[in-house]
DNA sequence: CGGAGTCTTGAAATATGTCAACTCCCGTGG
DNA sequence: CCACGGGAGTTGACATATTTCAAGACTCCG
């Protein structure tokens, strides 16, 4: 009931043609791949898959927001990767999953069989040093996040995650007005993803709110008023991490 | 003063030549790296690079310690990720640092220059499935590392660490002695890879020798008494880490 | 309109950090 | 060879950020 099967996009109309796995290659490797792709939707809440089962498929995230989260046999669970549109989920040469994968807003993934993948990895160079490349992109932000959980304070875990999620939304802000944003977790995941507890989340939002450097339209969705105290706050470099 | 030149090595009697990058390799790649490697040493506590320096090459730990970190503006550091023998330093497709590497203890390295290996990465299959492996695998610690940062206690963060630190030693523990194990960093250092405190990692270090649990011979060299007790102090699973 | 999930806010508890004194080593130079 | 000095590590007392526990408010949806 959760896994619903879409009908097809072509490939060049794909919203992540150009930063997903496929965006390095030419008209005749997207054909390949348009031929063996296929799609999954999941609604948001429902599972993706479970530490320790075996996925069948490797693919990208079209649309929606997954998570990827470790839990410890008394609960405490600390997530350890977002996936976000045009994010690879899968690796290839290991069909087990290490962690629980689950869909926090409704979830569309464009598929590929494990087996056909892992040889089309192996005979396109377009395909696997793109998988390099993304791999190492992970790597880079799981390294940010480990300074984040080992070294940052609650504000500036809080005020780090609100900035990711604004450079993130792919959004051109044109003219000065504040752009509304979608918060695409719980407070409760939020947390996990900062090692910190959905309290602390809350009282840090609040406190970023009551400085006037973010505000709510409700409880999803918000707007930056101060990118540059949000970036004060985030206690990265001076220059680091600037959005505009 | 700090690089220096070592002589060379066979790759054919090298120790980490079935694990490294270069494990997958037939013998007439390894030829072609063998020709152009070339090695670097660096002594124990000089820098290798530092975050934003542009690193001319890529390679291999052949011997010693090299520790990758990132520091605040405000002094505060998190090291993220710890390069043992066989691991590789280095990213093909961007050349500047985003962390500092420091050599912990007297470090070999078996390099190669960059724009070679790129393109014997483009060349052969085997290089270049064996670094989406390694950066898979880089990418699996770093999340495991991510929950023990967000979640874990200061005594199981020190637990894993020495559990850690055991398992990558790679000694054969053929009859019920125990065997005697190198702390390759300082508490400082350590402390600054578990996102601690150096008292608080000296604190728990004590509580694991008082509970008879490890046993320190001298301060850097201890020997693990009970290797179930120091993996139930570990909070991972009761089965997922075992060693032996 | 009710109820359940989600979120906010407050008060108290606690794990870890901070500050400080002291010890232990190890290498250096007299 | 010994004394010295300094870095590294240990341990204690106190401070504090965050968690824990608890109560209540908001919102969405039946």
């Amino acid at each position: 009931m959760n896994v619903v099967l879409t009908e097809r996009i072509k490939c060049n109309d794909c919203p992540i043609r150009h930063r997903a796995i496929c965006s390095s290659c030419d008209e005749t490797e997207l054909d390949t791949l348009e031929k063996v792709k296929y799609y999954k939707s999941f609604t948001a809440g429902s599972p993706i898959g479970y530490r320790g089962d075996s996925l069948g498929f490797v693919g990208s995230v079209v649309k929606g927001v997954a998570t990827l989260e470790k839990t410890m046999e008394d609960g405490r669970t600390q997530t350890v990767g977002l996936l976000l549109p045009s994010d690879f989920l899968g690796r290839p040469g290991r069909s087990t999953l290490d962690y629980d994968v689950t869909a926090s807003t409704d979830v569309t993934l464009c598929c590929f069989e494990r087996g056909p993948f892992e040889d089309l990895v192996g005979s396109t160079p377009n395909i696997s040093s793109r998988l390099i490349e993304m791999a190492l992109d992970e790597l880079d932000a799981a390294r940010d996040w480990m300074l984040l959980l080992g070294r940052k304070t609650a504000e500036e875990r809080v005020a780090s995650f609100i900035e990711m999620i604004a450079r993130r939304s792919h959004i051109e802000n044109t003219d000065d007005q504040p752009i509304k944003l979608v918060l695409p977790l719980t407070r409760e995941s939020i947390a996990n993803y900062l090692g910190l507890t959905l309290e602390t989340v809350s009282r840090q939002l609040s406190r970023l709110k009551s400085k006037g450097i973010i505000r709510f339209l409700d409880r999803r969705h918000f707007e930056v008023l101060d990118y540059q105290a949000l970036h004060a706050s985030s206690g990265d470099d001076a220059d680091g991490g600037m959005i505009f």
